[in-house]
DNA sequence: ATAATGACTCCCC
DNA sequence: GGGGGAGCCATTA
């Protein structure tokens, strides 16, 4: 792994880890949380590396629009949804419901 | 150091 | 409302 950089990772795995059960944010407000609004891209990334952390709830990250865009690269085709089915989240065809309703914004952190 | 990739987001048609 | 293209950032090859 890099040396430096990698502290982005480390931002996004610590507000993933924040993300209370049944509740649900997006790429964009974790990258606006760490400081790097646009950087939602590179979120996904770290989410993508994320799964070698069991900490880190990456089931509860999705895209702005609340679509499991993600739920390919988990264990399952399922597994994301089962899991925020499981917390109370419903989800259909990919979609959480009421997205607005469980979304939860992360809390800004300085550099 | 340059080029290519990616779990995103925004703008335009 | 739906589809396509460009932009940005960090990592890896």
């Amino acid at each position: 792994m890099s040396k430096l950089p990698a502290d982005f990772y480390q931002k996004v795995y610590a507000l993933v880890r924040t993300i209370p059960k049944g509740r649900v944010t997006s790429y964009g407000a974790i990258a606006k949380a760490i400081g790097s609004p646009q950087s939602s891209r590179t979120v996904g990334y770290a989410m993508n590396a994320s799964h070698q952390q069991e900490d880190v709830p990456a089931h509860r990250v999705v895209n702005r629009n609340g679509v499991l865009t993600g739920k390919h690269h988990f264990s399952g085709t399922h597994a994301m949804q089962q899991l925020l089915e499981a917390e109370g989240i419903e989800i259909k065809d990919d979609q959480i419901q009421n997205f607005k309703k469980h979304f939860w914004e992360p809390e800004i952190q300085k550099a």
